[in-house]
DNA sequence: ACTCCTCGTTGCAAATGTCGCAATAGCTAT
DNA sequence: ATAGCTATTGCGACATTTGCAACGAGGAGT
């Protein structure tokens, strides 16, 4: 809609992946530098982008800043964090808060477990709607159309063999994390990686928010994580009731 | 520089404080709210902003996500984190660190202490130059010319009677400071608060970040502090070693 | 020490993108 | 149903933005 806002944004993108000096971001934009030089004035004015030891430019620190105070306006945040913080001291697992945010769901916490390798989730960033356990738990407890919205703009790559990208098979997989009451990630984005994710109400009885359980499938596979399922489910249960829900264990008032 | 880019800086910051109507930003920014409008399209777009059940915007989760990677991207904080909780953990207090970056001090890191009141610092705002301790012992350490700038943008305004509000005596005292090694906050911009704060070398003997202790004058006055100097110093040592610092413990190489 | 580069910065006229208007569409409450 | 609100789109006028060219600063190489 707004080329030159668009352009501010694509230059903050790409000073988020490396320090960048002004030619590169000109070529990047394929405008000429003066174009770009007075974009990023503006941007640095505003501390959303900040000039390095050298000229170059990155990051500014507003941006932290900002990120903070919305990361603070997540209520559910700090109604969760002891609770997650608590699981994952227990198991030694990593932990996540995904929060149902439009047409996507979002990672709002998370906890490192002992000896975290790399994974792609960040504070932030939207979850693959059809791999992520978070994800796919939160969906299966919309209603028909609010999934179907969701899942329209879910591209359903493959990542691994166990992922699932057949949009019948995925409903079939959400039906039954209804019926069991959890979702699972059976390596379905990364290999060595499973998941469990159960299910968090909110005080209308919705399901806003979801926590998953992420271990390495060599340290805990998805029946070691079975066999805590119901240890989870208190915590989700006990997130629930600090959201104001009013119902039982089973998700029913 | 930029219009455009202003405006929509603008809204971000408008919308940062409460979830704003489409009507409430036009008439803050002052145009049409069609133009409002598309701002908003394009910054939703980048994720910068959301739309909030009810129709208004707010802060989007792109914010989130580049304030997670902006703050990792501060190499400083991962080498000091474990050793300020360590000490935040030893004393209960809240432990700052400090970076100077450009013409401000920024708070990169912080750790709540137990039973924390409000206090104006956050992770990725600058910090008060002339009350800050973590500014003043940065501030300090800079040599003649770089001190003059950073001191040329602040405006010495007084929050409380201890407030030093001129540039002289404000001299004497990172003089002092340079003098004893670490700055105090003898409640210069609370009452109720002070800190202490001593400076971090880098590898090449320069002091680009500071650390701070603060606490409630009822809970440790500045003399309690000054009794665990030593040990403060200690930390302080410790991260200096873990940036690469070759000196010893007074700054001296 | 000098020249040759490259990089960032500024003034200016052309033109592209943005702006406000007015009309339309969606929504809530009366 | 209707009034009154807010959000959204098409379009012409024009203000903002754009690219150019020229300048200054800093570094590398001779």
């Amino acid at each position: 809609m707004s080329q030159t806002v668009a352009r501010a944004i694509d230059i903050i993108s790409f000073v988020s992946v490396r320090h960048r000096t002004l030619g590169q971001i000109a070529e990047h934009l394929g405008v000429h530098k003066s174009t770009a030089l007075r974009l990023l004035q503006t941007l640095e004015e505003g501390g959303f982008v900040r000039r390095v030891p050298g000229g170059a430019y990155g990051m500014g620190f507003q941006l932290i800043a900002l990120g903070q105070l919305a990361l603070d306006q997540v209520e559910a945040r700090s109604l969760a964090h002891p609770i997650l913080h608590e699981l994952s001291e227990k198991y030694g697992h990593t932990v996540h808060l995904g929060e149902l945010a439009g047409d996507q769901v979002v990672y709002v916490d998370k906890i490192d477990g002992r000896g975290t390798v790399a994974m792609g989730s960040r504070i932030g960033l939207p979850a693959q709607a059809h791999t992520a356990a978070v994800a796919k738990v939160i969906l299966a407890y919309q209603d028909e159309k609010t999934r179907a919205r969701i899942l329209e703009g879910a591209a359903l790559t493959r990542f691994t063999p166990t992922t699932i990208t057949d949009a019948d098979a995925l409903e079939a997989d959400l039906a039954l994390t209804r019926e069991r009451g959890w979702a699972e990630d059976d390596g379905e984005h990364e290999d060595y990686i499973n998941c469990l994710a159960l299910p968090v109400f909110d005080a209308r009885g919705r399901v806003t928010h979801g926590i998953s359980i992420t271990a390495l499938r060599a340290v805990a596979p998805l029946a070691e994580l079975r066999a805590h399922v119901d240890d989870f489910r208190e915590a989700a249960h006990q997130i629930s009731k600090n959201l104001g829900w009013g119902g039982d264990a089973y998700g029913r008032r």
